[in-house]
DNA sequence: GTCTATATAAGGATAGAC
DNA sequence: GTCTATCCTTATATAGAC
């Protein structure tokens, strides 16, 4: 008989995390204090141990919670037989923007933090993120045999591409007057224009 | 009377400065320990003090060195006239690149650990990036005058490509066939045709 | 300049009352 | 489920002998 957890108890585990990712963005995984925690919840630290078993649990609920959406999305868009390689990439750019703008404390965590798993979790998410960028290589490479995507070592051009969104970092920061959708065309167009085989013509 | 000091006092504080950016960017400044350091260099903790005042110190260090390397380079392509923006700009995304190589160590600290640094070192820190990033923009933006870069955001140009090198963490890490030279070439070739206004023919 | 020993503080986690 | 009190470990930094 499956036992039928509360929505009170979910959400107060969440507001946990999400309050932790807030932290451990901004303070680092280390440098926060579980007390910290508890005040941003807004209960004493001791409290926080009904709804989670340790610290190091927090940042692997972060971790892979987000190692999960990029791999969803990942298999989403590698069943749209009908994109060719330059928009497939164009879409997962703009998915990896879109994380980045709209849930940075969660994501940053999962790339600058993350060193701090524990001994199997560490490894397992090494793994996965091995496995995503393997997947985003054959997708460039598929471009390069169909003649739409320049000689460029495809390794290269994810890490770039991966890399590269971690700007938004600091556009967060920064309140500059630069919108979202501007951020993402504009980081498409880099990224993406960079790549294509130059027309002969127009 | 300027006191001499010696090559090996010099020595000595150099060596403990790179163990601890090798240390800091594995592990994280907080989760190293002196401990971890002075064993790296071969004595004990307490040893370390009577070459540096403190961890902070030793943070300091690698985060305003590397700062420094950043910005004589940028003042020196900044003289040459001869150069038109993109050229410029290949010319710092070159220097980025070659950065990442060859100091990845004391780099990636100034990128990931320099939150750490205390009270008026990082707002200083902090205002040495945005003055950086500011000299970037406006080569951009001379490039946009001119006609050689397309319409595009200069702030957004930068934080890509400030970015985008990043990715070098994890090419080092993944001890793969592909060469330093290839890496910068295809990073350069990707970061910067993404903004060439494209030729009306070949 | 390096060592051993230690002061002092902070952080993760638990015990047990309510 | 939350609280107060506390255990235990670890870490930076200092004191003082050699």
């Amino acid at each position: 008989m499956a036992r039928i957890i509360s929505n009170k108890d979910n959400n107060r585990k969440e507001v946990i995390i999400l309050a932790a990712a807030r932290l451990f963005r901004e303070k680092g995984f280390n440098a926060t204090g579980m007390r910290d925690v508890a005040g941003e919840v807004g209960v004493e630290a001791a409290s926080l141990y009904n709804h989670i078993r340790s610290k190091a649990e927090l940042l692997q609920h972060i971790c892979f919670r987000i190692a999960e959406e990029f791999t969803s999305q990942l298999n989403e868009v590698e069943k749209l037989h009908e994109l060719d390689s330059i928009q497939k990439l164009d879409s997962i750019i703009r998915f990896h923007v879109r994380m980045w703008v709209e849930k940075p404390d969660e994501v940053l965590v999962a790339n600058n933090e993350s060193k701090y798993l524990k001994d199997p979790f560490y490894d397992s998410f090494q793994n996965e993120r091995r496995i995503y960028v393997r997947r985003l290589e054959t997708i460039i490479e598929e471009g390069m045999q169909k003649g739409i995507i320049r000689k460029i070592e495809p390794y290269v051009v994810v890490l770039t591409v991966m890399s590269a969104v971690r700007g938004i970092e600091f556009w967060h920061r920064t309140k500059k007057n630069i919108s979202a959708i501007q951020l993402e065309n504009d980081m498409v167009m880099m990224l993406v224009d960079g790549l294509r085989i130059r027309d002969l013509k127009a």
